[in-house]
DNA sequence: TATATTAATCGTAATATTGTGATATATTAA
DNA sequence: TTAATATATCACAATATTACGATTAATATA
């Protein structure tokens, strides 16, 4: 149906798949890896380096905004994107409960 | 479109969208979590676990496989499920080019 | 004020995803 | 062989996502 059946997951659970679908996209990755690579914000011109429209663009960093990932600041008549280093920790965070050791001894 | 322009990518881009599209799910965080939680594999039975149909269950279970996530081995007529220990430090990997200290100074 | 510049939003079309019942397939047990 | 059990796949409907041209909104500049 493209609708996910929401109401029997945690909100931990349902917050971080949120996270991860937002990451599940090359052109948003490629955003966050090019802001990663920037010792400052970059103010707008996201668009040249990515080969879509600037329609395309703007609603796939509306996208990480919405999650947190990146943040973006009004500056004149453009906006300077650079990451939200507090959001990524969360995916460290849920990593961590697959590092025990007890799955090692499987199939 | 639903479509994504896959040509301008990275081939390593686009291995880690699929990856983290395959964490975008609540339905598939919660097998991963329950897989997480067990000392050893899960012959069957995921099904009663979560609140989807045996045919959903199933398509999510081939969407981890497909990403390398979750192992399956085929035990009689069932079939015995464990976490792929190899694919989560992939990103790990990714999320280590995001900890430069490079980052801090913005906005 | 008029015009350019930048980014967000709208409308639309194409494709993808999700979920389920029904069915198919494979293995085990009687 | 036949029936039972477990899982995968099919077919379908409903919803979501992606992309883009066109438009709008907001600010800056001439």
């Amino acid at each position: 149906m493209g609708i996910t059946k929401t109401d029997s997951y945690t909100t931990q659970t349902l917050m971080l798949a949120k996270l991860f679908k937002a990451l599940g996209h090359p052109a948003r990755l490629a955003i966050l890896e090019f802001l990663a690579q920037q010792s400052t914000c970059i103010c707008g011109d996201i668009v040249s380096e990515l080969p879509l429209s600037q329609a395309s663009i703007s609603r796939h960093l509306a996208e990480l905004k919405e999650v947190n990932l990146i943040k973006g600041t009004i500056s004149g008549t453009s906006v300077c994107y650079c990451l939200n280093e507090e959001t990524l920790p969360l995916i460290h965070q849920f990593l961590n409960q697959f590092n025990s050791p007890i799955n090692q001894s499987c199939c």
